[in-house]
DNA sequence: TTAGTTGCAAAGGCTTTGCACGCGC
DNA sequence: GCGCGTGCAAAGCCTTTGCAACTAA
């Protein structure tokens, strides 16, 4: 679980309390919070982190490319971990619970260069909605 | 392009100069626009609408399934009146032009039942993002 | 030391809501 | 005329920003 801190510290990141909390929080396991969730957790460990700096320190592990920004739902982000495996998402349409899930083949593979329109695609994220066990 | 309003009369709309507007605005062509630049279109042929007025109408749409809500970013929501051919869309990732795409095979497809976990799986949205020709 | 980070509070963008008036049916 | 739709303004949620105090390296 480390692997993080130690990745951003050999990349020059400025090691404080409250960021070592917030990689923290995300390290722990799969799951896809909010800001706000990322907030609360950090601030069990940390009372007086701000929001502010949890934005902010999401911001840059974005950017840094440790943690993936997903917007599921018109509300607020969520922040996914899982940064290092490709894999795509599996949403509830009734709670909203997100899973990760690996398809089979790329999905970058299925736009056929007619389709393109002369972009230089990168990228392909698939968002398979349903409803989960519980909610079915 | 009436199509659309005969639909939502024949569904027992109430057919108010407001909802007429939005409404054409949307039947125009294939953009993706947002709130407030629905709002502003439709402004133009009606001054005194409200954005709430639209806010409320764009909702229903997207209830009837006549307008798809799609979320390409963290920023505001866009609104996709092409509901009744599946496609997909494709990303600028620099200056944020949306284009609609048509991949080879249903995405669905990719997701074997091992990768469900027990969901009752009904959509797969897919989210091409690269450079458009433009900003490459 | 010193440049980068934090916290606070305020502002900002987008969307929803409450309530009185207005209008399609 | 009835009941739903509208407009206005205010509030709401999520996020960003300005700035002085602080701190890791």
């Amino acid at each position: 679980m480390s692997d993080l801190l130690e990745r951003l510290r050999s990349r020059g990141w400025r090691l404080t309390s409250q960021r070592r909390v917030v990689a923290e929080v995300l390290d722990g396991d799969h799951v896809h919070l909010t800001a706000d969730e990322v907030h609360a957790r950090a601030a069990e460990r940390l009372p007086e982190i701000s929001r502010a700096t949890v934005y902010n320190t999401l911001g840059e592990l974005v950017t840094l490319g440790e943690v993936l920004e997903v917007a599921t739902d018109g509300r607020a982000k969520r922040y996914d971990p899982n940064a290092h495996q490709p894999h795509q998402h599996l949403v509830c349409s009734a709670c909203g619970t997100i899973r990760d899930v690996r398809p089979t083949g790329d999905p970058l593979a299925a736009l056929p260069a007619a389709e393109r329109f002369g972009f230089d695609v990168a990228t392909a994220e698939v968002t398979y909605r349903g409803l989960c066990p519980d909610c079915a």
